[in-house]
DNA sequence: TCAAAAGTGTTGCATCTACACCCATGG
DNA sequence: CCATGGGTGTAGATGCAACACTTTTGA
């Protein structure tokens, strides 16, 4: 048996929230056009790694990774998971035992959009950022996998205000409401959530505004350093 | 790399929070007097069996399983966490590779203490319930993962009033809120708690009371069916 | 001066907390 | 009739939701 860590990459444009896949196009066993796979970025584990240094590994091919949010949420583990035949015939280009039953870990990151480089990863394939509402059928059980994670990371983003690990390093309060909005798929009342945001002291204030913009500037936040 | 389950079982004898150990004795390697290793109910995953699965079967050679509550909480996967001397010696009485790596998957249960019989098993070993708050050194990280599923436990009975499955299938509302003060460790308020659970709907009062009891008879509840 | 988003307080309502006395039973 | 835990309601405090107008900037 094998074991992956597999992870769902949140990012959001200020329009929407979206996961990055990874796409590969292989020739298909009955010899028409090529296919596309689609999929999560994940990998095996190493003999000598943890499960969060295999996560931290495979994001790193991804993103510049720093102060990334990275958590595990779940283990994925039905004895057919990968066994499916159209995953298989993909699995064994680049698997030494495709066949072999795998459990995976999966993890969920908030990633800042501009810490992503699209560099050519070692996964040979191309990623994409796919909105979450729209997310086409994955290897796998990745489709699930993709559900579980948004469930929970809307569960910590009310109860923890995570959502500023997804805007760049300074941001202004209305995006950040902004993005709740979206992930929650409900409008919120502006008064109550800066009240909110601002009683959990995760942000701090800085001593800078917007410049620019055609109204009245914003004042420009940063996330407060959980240390000291 | 193999994969186990262990299983943190929680139980509740109206005194205590206690957690269900298995004991074995084995030869120490120095010759000197038999040790005892104390760890958590566990198994290495069968080549057919989903997670679930595995952790029902291990649930199943200490309880008689009936609605056991059954729970899913964070997969371990320290490189090192069963490589340990004092565990080597030990794994290798009954494991057929001891030295590979093991990466495990815990579970936390909720168990009636009626419904558990002290059979003995096919980990070979002792069973018994030890106080949450003084529990002894154990094998691997399994320490860790006790911690860890309390802190779970915690967090889900109050959000989620699942107390109750810890409790005969016949409880009073008194031997509840005992209950909830024992795992929370504070005083809670009668009246409050009452209200409290009552609005949840996850038990319904019987047409029955208490017996033979020297005071006022409570009301006896059971949880509601949730199907329907 | 206009458009566009920023920023700011208060009130009513719902929820939670604190609190004390009478009741039913067995001995 | 006494001891023991069972069972019940209310008032004050707190927290949350609803709501509208003024400000600053660039064009």
């Amino acid at each position: 048996m094998d074991i992956s860590v597999d992870c769902v990459l949140f990012g959001f444009d200020e329009k929407k929230l979206k996961v990055l896949l990874i796409e590969q196009r292989h020739a298909g066993s009955d010899r028409k056009l090529p296919k596309i796979q689609t999929a999560l970025p994940g990998d095996l584990l190493k003999e000598k790694e943890s499960l969060d240094e295999c996560a931290k590994r495979v994001l790193k091919e991804l993103t510049s990774l720093k102060g990334i949010y990275l958590k595990q949420f779940y283990t994925f583990g039905d004895p057919k998971r990968v066994q499916d035949l159209k995953d298989q015939e993909w699995l064994r280009l680049f698997r030494a035992h495709p066949e072999r039953r795998v459990i995976t870990v999966g993890y969920y990151s908030l990633v800042k959009m501009e810490d992503f480089t699209p560099k050519a990863s070692s996964f040979a394939g191309k990623t994409k950022w796919v909105d979450v509402y729209n997310i086409p059928e994955l290897a796998f059980d990745h489709n699930d996998i993709v559900d579980r994670a948004l469930d929970i990371f809307r569960h910590e983003l009310v109860a923890d205000n995570i959502g500023f690990e997804l805007l760049p390093e300074k941001f202004t309060l209305s995006q950040l409401q902004h993005l709740h909005e979206i992930i929650l798929d409900k409008k919120l009342d502006k008064r109550n959530f800066r009240k909110n945001i601002l009683k959990g002291d995760h942000v701090t204030a800085l001593e800078e505004k917007q410049q620019g913009v055609l109204h009245k500037p914003a004042q420009l936040y940063k996330r407060k350093n959980k240390s000291k």
